[in-house]
DNA sequence: TGGGTACATACCCGCAAGGCTACATACTTG
DNA sequence: CAAGTATGTAGCCTTGCGGGTATGTACCCA
């Protein structure tokens, strides 16, 4: 359904990315692929919630399933963040200065305490 | 209420990321700073759907306000997304390899149909 | 001090999201 | 092909969210 270059929608992914369980997820498939089972052993919510999270980050292109015997076996494809990093970067300059402004006036306020 | 540091959790910041609407906002204050009406205007609700917009922006750290008269001028937060940028570092490695092996694979592709 | 301006809050409504139980589907194996 | 295993779907319920209208609240100015 999803060909291997499939980028979603920037809104799909943020999304997908708002709940805290698809978030558990994700940081799972980060160290290594799961089946449907072992993602939901790893959440407090029953089955079918896990199945319909994972539909949710599927059709975010967020991750991939293929099929293995009756186990699923999920996948990051980590490249559906991409754009929510370029949205980010966009930003980035912005709190760079900021944070630099920040620390240059607590320096100031260390010599000043001297 | 909020102090000049405070750094929501990324929770809050990514589910106020969620709606297009409060994304609009941003991106208008990324450019300046700007009242609610002027924000307002630009949105296509009316107003009090765009001040609750702003309340979850407000509590998530993402803008700041401050009061001139009878106007509120908005101020974007930028720092407020630095946790969203960290949590996403996690993850920039991995596609930065697969779109790595992806570019191999298409110039592999050219040179095998020479 | 009364009227106008600029916002926010209160309240209601409709819908989508997320949880659950029950059931269907698909594949393996005896 | 029957039973078991792994997972997805259907249907139901509750809650939260986003949108709207009506009503404060705070400030300026004549």
């Amino acid at each position: 359904m999803y060909p291997y270059w499939y980028i979603a929608a920037m809104d799909a992914v943020l999304q997908a990315l708002a709940d805290p369980s698809r978030r558990t997820v994700l940081k799972i498939l980060r160290d290594h692929e799961a089946t449907a089972g072992e993602l939901a052993d790893a959440l407090p919510i029953a089955r079918p919630g896990v199945s319909r999270h994972l539909r949710v980050l599927r059709e975010a292109g967020l991750v991939d399933v293929r099929q293995e015997a009756q186990r699923r076996i999920y996948a990051l494809r980590p490249e559906a963040l991409v754009p929510v990093d370029d949205w980010l970067a966009d930003y980035r300059a912005l709190w760079e200065n900021r944070l630099d402004a920040l620390h240059t006036e607590i320096a100031r306020g260390k010599k000043a305490r001297k």
